[in-house]
DNA sequence: GGCGCTATGATTGTCGGACAATCCGACCCG
DNA sequence: CGGGTCGGATTGTCCGACAATCATAGCGCC
């Protein structure tokens, strides 16, 4: 808005390569091409833009790595859901290469928890609730074990973010997540029955989905994660120290 | 957690290009490759990678796209800061592909925009404020054009998010936005009054920031949301609809 | 000495062709 | 019908080549 009108639009010679992944990714986005849909072989492509096996071939490596296409069984080439997890492998790494803070990532953390704990108040079922309290169970079977705790521990609120059904909220989430979670193990050693506190913390989340509580809910959240800073900080780290592959390993794998 | 344990794990011979791009990308997470630094050119990383120019050149597309490098004046790759742009819009064309709906677009929204007024009335300094209530002017002297109100509108947003100062919430926000602001003109056009009603509620949530008064901001942020989903109703749209291409237009480019 | 122009080498983008490994499908056999 | 074999198709990788472009070092001119 605020930039000076300028005479010439920037001259930006596009590469051939280029302009195959953008042909392909309009196929895509437009829904002449839909999701599990083969693209055509190499050759084929060599063919329709008239251009070398090479060029097409970097064209693909271009789009394969966001996941709009995929390697099907054997190596056949075929249009891809992007799943979140590779969006937010990708832009966890961002956040690393920004080196923001593990106060970013709280605070971002508790406002998308709050807003999916209402969401999954309102919309969790009986067959959901259950499935959490079994992966509570779970988390006690194991509650000498900080790693098992932490593995549950994420796959708790993964689960209750799909009880939120809003998978907008769901992919604002997950780079936190996978920067976060990794350090929870850390966490719950860092204080004293912490692993103790989370099981307490998840009981009653889920508590407050049976109840339709909106408000226990949002206590509890803000106590979960209150936990996970107190435990953080007791256990050595800064809350202002970048976020790394040194405290978050997994982001790595 | 709750797989099934498997006697062989998947045989998944790794393509070269593949191991070069990863060979790259953890240079680049382990920090010996800072952004701005220039990855070699293609004929060094044949060497040390001992692998064919093809070979290499594929690897580094699978990297580009992302914005890990980027070519830097002239042709010449070097390492690059990924921008949220870039992640968002991959982020929000896989939203696309998923076809969620625009309410789940709006919820999202809603609860990262309390979350950034909060934020943002803590820390907004005097000239950021000033600013913002110079875009503020701008929109109302363009008032009757309803593109330029909508260009406006997120320009305003995007502001205040980098007065939050929390860049984990503002990669966060930011694929709802490019999917949530191009319909903003199809949502003035909706209401009576539409323009002018988001221009107070622009002024109000700097009024907001001025006092640093969250409640007031929390207020006028559910107005200013509340207001566009009546008007994107009123345009003749259903929330319950998929988010498209052809009512997010600019997710195109 | 500073500035602009040019020549030279380096680098990228694109092309053509080639070959091994692998996959798919058809076919055959017991 | 299950299992093995064979041939074509496809991908991954390599090699070599060339035009266009960029970077840089001179070189001449003021």
């Amino acid at each position: 808005m605020s930039e000076v009108a300028e005479k010439f639009a920037r001259l930006t010679p596009v590469p051939a390569y280029q302009m195959v992944a953008e042909a392909i990714e309009r196929e895509i986005l437009s829904g002449r091409l839909r999701p599990g849909d083969p693209i055509g072989t190499e050759a084929q492509l060599v063919r329709q833009f008239g251009v070398n096996r090479s060029t097409v071939r970097e064209g693909i490596r271009l789009l394969e790595q966001s996941g709009m296409v995929q390697r099907d069984s054997s190596r056949r080439l075929a249009v891809g859901l992007p799943h979140y997890d590779q969006l937010a492998t990708r832009a966890s790494r961002a956040l690393i290469l920004h080196q923001v803070t593990f106060r970013e990532l709280w605070e971002a953390t508790m406002a998308l928890s709050l807003a999916t704990i209402d969401f999954a108040v309102e919309r969790a079922t009986e067959e959901e609730i259950a499935v959490l309290e079994a992966n509570i169970d779970a988390t006690e079977a194991a509650i000498d074990d900080p790693a098992a705790v932490a593995a549950y521990d994420s796959e708790f609120h993964v689960m209750l973010e799909k009880t939120a059904r809003n998978r907008v909220l769901e992919l604002a989430r997950e780079p936190s997540n996978m920067l976060i979670y990794p350090t929870t193990h850390v966490a719950v050693q860092g204080t004293e029955q912490g692993a103790r506190r989370l099981v307490e913390a998840h009981r009653m989340l889920v508590q407050s989905l049976k109840l339709r509580d909106k408000e226990l809910g949002q206590l509890w959240t803000r106590r979960h994660l209150n936990d996970w800073r107190k435990g953080f900080e007791r256990g050595g780290n800064d809350l202002d120290q970048p976020v790394d592959l040194v405290t978050a390993p997994s982001a790595t794998a």
